[in-house]
DNA sequence: TCCTACTTTGTAATGGTTACATCCGAGAGG
DNA sequence: CCTCTCGGATGTAACCATTACAAAGTAGGA
């Protein structure tokens, strides 16, 4: 569940980050993203309504942004990070067909042993990787 | 729990896979190897004992033994991947502090929520991030 | 021996990400 | 208004793991 652009630009104030121009626009988009968006995606899109966008400042933003908890990066992918403005309590499934990386909702605070008490564990991350339903079907008809 | 070199050999043949000079060199490498070694970590230690040994090999041996399914390739990292020869029943940890990769001893097979069922699973991985033990004993003393 | 397919090698290119120097722009203070 | 200052934004170059590609080597069969 994404939180309002509202809150988000709350968060930023209560963190002393300086709501500049950039950085609302970045927080904007992650927000009405569906999907999982990369940094060049973000880039690309804001490009549109910000000109002079420069992709460093995508970068730095979303460096901002994660370093202060409000975004996570997904490493499902091999060469190419992807940003999630969602709390962290999900799982993420990757497409090898289409490529779409999807939620998966499941409790992923439980799932280190608790055996292992010993470790302090500061991130968790569950990847899928496989067919999605669509690219399924589309396989079948195809036969 | 690692397969012996000479199983490992037999697979390779199972999979009408040439036993190369280079490739049983990586996999004994990865055999005997306790961590979770990158492409370039195999390199240098392999060049050690064929001095011609290309980079380019031992990707192209990955490649073909990560299709096999014989290594899975572990992106825990955002910029290197790290391979491992264990089958793929359990997590990794990876110490912000000291950089290991470390074992998580779990079931990753029944974690996709059975609700999910018309979806395709080819992989799971479980990732965590945070401190191990010794670097954390190793804080407490600097206090 | 010759042929052919496979493997290895070296080098160049790729592409996401980061480092760095420079530029800009909103305020504080005069 | 003017100027100073500093965080933020920008553009370019560098970084570096990985891949593409072409040339060279190799084993095995006819
Ligand atoms: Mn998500
Ligand atoms: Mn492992
Ligand atoms: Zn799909
Ligand atoms: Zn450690």
């Amino acid at each position: 569940m994404k939180l309002s652009f509202d809150a988000l630009k709350q968060q930023l104030k209560d963190r002393e980050i300086s709501l500049s121009h950039q950085r609302l626009k970045v927080l904007a988009f992650l927000c009405r993203s569906r999907g999982h968006p990369t940094a060049d995606e973000i880039y690309l899109a804001l490009r549109e309504e910000i000109a002079t966008l420069s992709k460093t400042t995508v970068y730095n933003t979303l460096r901002v942004l994660e370093e202060s908890g409000m975004v996570q990066a997904i490493g499902i992918e091999d060469h190419e990070t992807r940003f999630d403005l969602s709390p962290p309590d999900h799982g993420h499934f990757k497409c090898l067909s289409c490529g779409t990386v999807s939620d998966v909702p499941m409790d992923i605070q439980a799932l280190f042993p608790e055996a292992m008490n010993h470790w302090r564990v500061d991130e968790t991350q569950v990847n899928f990787k496989g067919i999605c339903p669509d690219c399924l079907s589309g396989e079948e008809e195809s036969k």
